[in-house]
DNA sequence: GTGAAAGCGCTAACAA
DNA sequence: TTGTTAGCGCTTTCAC
C-alpha cells in the first residue's frame, strides 16, 4: 500500500501538505502542487478510504437500500440503481448496495457505523418502518416515493396525480367519454407506495372535470386476470374507448385481447400507458405513455443527498412532472 | 457515535475484550460476554467502519462491477446484484456498486483504496482489460464469464458449450433432424463474452456427433432481424423443424413469426430457449429452456471471493452445468 | 505557503 | 481469562 508519507517523501513535502492538495482546502503554491502530483501518479497513490473516514468522519459512501423483488419494473430500479452510481461519482462517492430486506436493522447499522454519509431509499411504503428510524438517526436521507406522512423528510417521486390527470387529458382531448384505468394488482395498493392511489385520484378528478365516464379496476397482471378486468370493464361500460394502464404487465395482455375482441388499436380504442420508455417503445403498436422518468429520481436523489451532507437539513418534496409522450396507440375517437 | 471505550466502561471491562467479545478471536467467560453484550445494545453500538478497516486491513466491503447497460437481459444482471447481495451479508460483508465504465481506473481505484477487500466482475469480454490491473493488484476477484485466457484467474459461468449441445440432444431425442440455432447480435460476438461462440461451438459438434443437420445465424434480436434470419433459415432449409434461441430479445419476435408462417409450436416446430425461467414461463406457449442461473452465479462469486480472502489464492473455472427444463414448446417431430 | 503533531476508533500484539 | 498499548493512514488544528 501506498502511503500519503511515501508521496510526501517523494515530493519532499509534508504528509499535511499532500493532504490539503488532495482536499484543496488551502492554497498551494504551483510549484508544490506539481511536485505532490507528480508523485501522486508515480506511485499510483489512492487514499486509504477506512483511515480517510476516520480521520475526517466522511466515507464519501451513499447506501442505496432496493427491493429484492416487488411489484417495481426491475429495470427501472436497475435504472435508478445505475442513474445513483453515476451521478454519486460526480461527488467522489460510491453506492454501497443494501436490500430491503436488511429493514430497520440495516438503516440502523449504516448509521450506526459512519458506513455511509447518507442513505437513498427506494420502494418506500406508505407506512414504512425505516422511517421513525431515520428519524432518530441524524444520517441525511431520500427517499425515492412517498410515504404518508412526508414531514421532515427529503423525497422524490413522479407527480402520479397529475400522470393520472394528463392521461384522461389526452384522451379527452381526444374525444374519449368512456375511459378506463387498469390499475396495479390489490396487493399494491394495500401495502405500498400510493402512487397507485395518486394516479387513481388525478384521474378520477380529471374525468370528473372534463365530464367524463370513468372506472378503475384493480389487475393482477397475468393474461387471466387481465382477461377478467377487461371483460367485466367492457360488460359495464361497452362504450369505453380509451384504456388508462398503470400494470406494466398488463400491457401485452391487454393489447392481444383487444387485438382478439375486434378492436383495433387505435383504430377503435385508444390506449395510455404509464410505463418506462423501453416498454412502450417495444409494444406493437408503440404505445402512447408517461415514462417513469428512473434516471432524473436517481440523479435528484443523489443531488438531494449531497445538499443535504454540505448545507444541512432542508426537507423536500420533489415531484417530477409527467411527460406524456403521444405514439401508435392513441387516436381520435371514431365519428360513430 | 457510541464507541468501544463507552462500551467497555459501561461493561466494566476494557475496550480489546469488548472487540475480542465481537471477533470472537480469542475465549471470553460467559459472564463477561454477557455483559458486553448488553452493553452493546443497550448503546446500539456499531463498530465505525472506517476504524476497523484501518485497524485490521479489512473493509469488510466486496466490489461489485456491473454493466451500465450491456447486452445482457437486465434482470439477469439484477438477480446476480442481489444474490451476491444477499450471500455477502452471510460473511458480513457489504457490496458496493460500481459500474463497468469506470474500467481499470476503477479497478486501481478500489485496489488501491483498500475501499474493498475482494472484486467481482461481471460482463467479462474475451480480452477484458480489466484483467491486466487485475493480475497486478493483489485484490482478490472473481469473474462471471470467462475471458479468453484464464490463467490464475477465478471465473464462474454457466457452462454455454454443454448448454449448446443439451439443447440439440433434446432436440435429436425428440427424432429432430435439421435445426437452427438462433444466436446473439453480431456485436456479441465480435467483443464480447465469449459465450454466445461456446454455445455455437457445443451446438455445432454434438449436432455432427449425433447426426443433424444444423445451421447457425446471428440474430440483433428486433423483429425486422428475426424474420428476416428466419425467412433465410427456412430458405436455406425448409425442413428444419427444431430452433435453438439464444437472444432473449428474438423469442417473442419467433414465436410470433413462426405462428404467422402457420407451423404451430410445438406441433410443427420445436423451439428451446436459452433464457431466464422468468422469461421462459411467461411465454406463450411455456418454452422448454436451458435457464442462465443467475442468483447460483452471484452466491457462487461470493464464496469464491471469500475463500480466497480466507485461504489465499486458488484459481478456478466453474461452469454450471445446463439443466434443461422440458415444458410445452418442444415436442416430437411430427410422422411425416 | 508549509510543517509538526494530536487524534479519529479500532485491532492485535504483548503482558499479566 | 483479561488489560495495556502501539499503531493503522489520514485530517486538521496550531504554529511558524
Amino acid at each position: 500500500m501506498v502511503t500519503i508519507a511515501e508521496v510526501a517523501r517523494q515530493a519532499g513535502v509534508s504528509p499535511s501538505t499532500v493532504s490539503y492538495v488532495l482536499s484543496r482546502k488551502r492554497s498551494i503554491s504551483e510549484d508544490t502542487r506539481r511536485r505532490v502530483e507528480a508523485a501522486i501518479d508515480a506511485l499510483g497513490y489512492h487514499p486509504h478510504a477506512g483511515a480517510r473516514a476516520l480521520a475526517s468522519n466522511r466515507s464519501n459512501i451513499l447506501a442505496l437500500m432496493v427491493p429484492l423483488r416487488s411489484d417495481m419494473y426491475v429495470p427501472v430500479i436497475m435504472e435508478i440503481a445505475m442513474a445513483v452510481t453515476t451521478e454519486a461519482r460526480e461527488f467522489d462517492q460510491d453506492v454501497l448496495l443494501l436490500t430491503k430486506d436488511e429493514g430497520t436493522g440495516g438503516v440502523r447499522r449504516i448509521a450506526g457505523s459512519g458506513l455511509a454519509d447518507a442513505m437513498i431509499l427506494m420502494d418506500v411504503e406508505l407506512d414504512d418502518d425505516r422511517i421513525p428510524v431515520l428519524r432518530e438517526t441524524s444520517t441525511p436521507a431520500v427517499l425515492i416515493g412517498l410515504p404518508a406522512d412526508t414531514a421532515g423528510l427529503t423525497c422524490v417521486d413522479l407527480d402520479f396525480d397529475a400522470t393520472g390527470a394528463a392521461c384522461v387529458d389526452h384522451l379527452a382531448d381526444l374525444g374519449h367519454r368512456e375511459i378506463a384505468l387498469i390499475g396495479e394488482s390489490e396487493g399494491v395498493y394495500r401495502r405500498h407506495t400510493g402512487f397507485a392511489a395518486r394516479t387513481m385520484t388525478g384521474f378520477q378528478r380529471r374525468a370528473s372535470e372534463r365530464g367524463l365516464r370513468a372506472v378503475h379496476r384493480m389487475c393482477e397482471g397475468t393474461y387471466e386476470s387481465t382477461a377478467g378486468v377487461l371483460a367485466r370493464i367492457l360488460e359495464e361500460r361497452p362504450g369505453t374507448t380509451g384504456f388508462i394502464v398503470q400494470n406494466e404487465a398488463a400491457i401485452t395482455p391487454l393489447l392481444s385481447l383487444l387485438r382478439l375482441s375486434g378492436r383495433a388499436v387505435p383504430e377503435d380504442t385508444s390506449v395510455v400507458a404509464i410505463c418506462p420508455d423501453q416498454v412502450a417503445l417495444q409494444s406493437s403498436p408503440r404505445l402512447t405513455s408517461v415514462s417513469i422518468p428512473a434516471e432524473e429520481m436517481g440523479r435528484h436523489a443523489v443531488r438531494q443527498a449531497m445538499s443535504q451532507l454540505e448545507g444541512g437539513h432542508h426537507p423536500s418534496v420533489t415531484l417530477i412532472p409527467p411527460l406524456l409522450t403521444v405514439r401508435e396507440s392513441s387516436a381520435a375517437v371514431p365519428a360513430s
